[in-house]
RNA sequence: CCGGCGGUGGCGGAGUGGCCAAUCGCAUCAGACUGUAAAUCUGACGGGCUUGUCCCUGCGUAGGUUCGAAUCCUACCCGCCGGA
């Protein structure tokens, strides 16, 4: 299921293969994010071409649409979208944080150095979000679709991801906002860890499947949190395990956060990172031992005008460059770059055209999926 | 030539005597975004500097009324519509 095929004598850095009943993932792996099951902009043959080996879709929102029901009486999601390698769910534990506390605060997962303003935001114990309420044995959520009540918890996570059919699935947690003070971070945390063991059981409910379940790592920016959680969640019969919630607000602070929790999980099994991946993180990452992770950011941005190059970001809405004959990245073997100059997709970007989106998605993609295979060439040299 | 309507910032378009450098869109410029409520959000957007409850210029042009006019009056110029 998963093999570890060289292990770094610079970092914690490992090289393996991930094997799922989808096929095998080189790691380590960017997953691309296909929230509603697919790459906003792409089509899933748009997707093979740029090197993607396995994307996450969301529970949440598939279970609000189109309802898992309809997903597997397609076949299951791989058929659904039409994407033949292997597929991840995440739980819609992040969705107790973005459409929660997250959603109230205006703030992100990783909280930016405006120390003023964190104070005011700070989450304790008994504090509930505006818009869900998170129970000992769920949490209540209102659709952002249609403000219908919707009722999510380990057993109905786990259903729900077996209906869709993914082949790695993620138990449901909790992820904390990055303001959570140590109190309401330790409630948490003993609530997501029995959660784990919930889903753990339901998951071996029922007839045999080929999904792997990995549990998730929380504990916030707590160090004793994070390695408890670990030695916990670790312990656990998973087939891999992700880890969640945020890193504090320094990279340093990130890598190191990593390697506590990392050092506390069996050696043989895969390791997620879940939502992390500025370009810049990524060799910090996956020196600290990540195999896989996944990060909106080349997709999202994309369709905010940024491309990501050798030379650092471009922003294609500017007008310097309708004067720019160039690709968006000399070296970059994608289908944008192999087509297109800069000039037509900021004229793209400045029209409005949908296809300006198409193009950095697609070119993004690509980037990041070379940008962490030149890694792995790295690790196969001994240089990382 | 006569009659009607109208001319406001880069554009569209509010405002119809003091609270107007002028609501709001768009465009432009700058910034943000890390398990996607996100083709989104925030800020700037007449000029100046000592960046202020500061100064200057400004609502077609030129005059006038008024303590005070983008707003009222007169003439002229321009546009659209209708009539000779």
């Amino acid at each position: 299921m998963f093999k570890i095929l060289k292990k770094s004598k610079k970092s914690n850095a490992r090289l393996g293969i991930l094997k799922t009943s989808h096929g095998e993932i080189e790691t380590p792996a960017f997953v691309p994010v296909a929230t509603q099951a697919t790459i906003k902009t792409l089509t899933s043959e748009e997707v093979k071409q740029t090197k993607s080996q396995i994307l996450i879709c969301n529970t949440f929102h598939l279970h609000l649409k189109p309802g898992e029901k309809i997903v597997k009486s397609s076949g299951g999601l791989h058929k659904f979208m039409n994407w033949n390698r292997p597929l991840m769910t995440d739980s819609g534990g992040f969705q107790v944080f973005s459409l929660g506390f997250g959603r109230d605060l205006g703030v992100g997962k990783i909280l930016k150095n405006d120390a003023n303003n964190t104070n005011k935001k700070i989450v304790s114990i008994g504090q509930q979000p505006k818009f869900l309420k998170i129970t000992d044995n769920g949490v209540w959520f209102r659709s952002p679709v249609d403000g219908k009540k919707l009722f999510l918890n380990p057993k109905e996570s786990i259903k729900i991801q077996k209906s869709l059919g993914a082949d790695i699935i993620f138990a449901f947690d909790e992820c904390t906002p990055p303001t959570a003070d140590y109190e309401y971070t330790k409630k948490s945390l003993e609530k997501t860890h029995r959660w784990a063991a919930e889903s753990l059981k339901e998951f071996k409910k029922g007839e045999m499947t080929s999904q792997l379940l990995f549990g998730i790592v929380q504990g916030g920016k707590y160090k004793d949190l994070r390695i408890e959680s670990a030695k916990f969640i670790g312990a656990q019969p998973f087939d891999g395990f992700g880890i969640g919630g945020e890193f504090g607000n320094d990279k340093k602070i990130m890598e190191k956060m990593i390697s506590w929790i990392i050092s506390e999980l069996p050696e043989n099994k895969p390791r997620h990172l879940l939502g992390i991946g500025y370009l810049e993180d990524i060799p910090k990452i996956i020196k600290a031992g990540i195999d896989t992770f996944d990060c909106i950011v080349p997709t999202h941005y994309a369709r905010r005008g940024i491309a990501f190059t050798s030379s650092g970001k471009l922003d294609l809405r500017k007008s310097l460059f309708l004067n720019d004959k160039k690709p968006l990245d000399k070296k970059c073997g994608c289908q944008t770059c192999q087509n297109y100059k800069r000039n037509y997709i900021c004229h793209l970007f400045k029209a409005n055209e949908i296809t300006a989106m198409r193009l950095l998605t697609s070119h993004n993609l690509y980037f990041f999926n070379s940008f962490v295979e030149k890694i792995r060439e790295e690790i196969k040299k001994g240089k990382l």
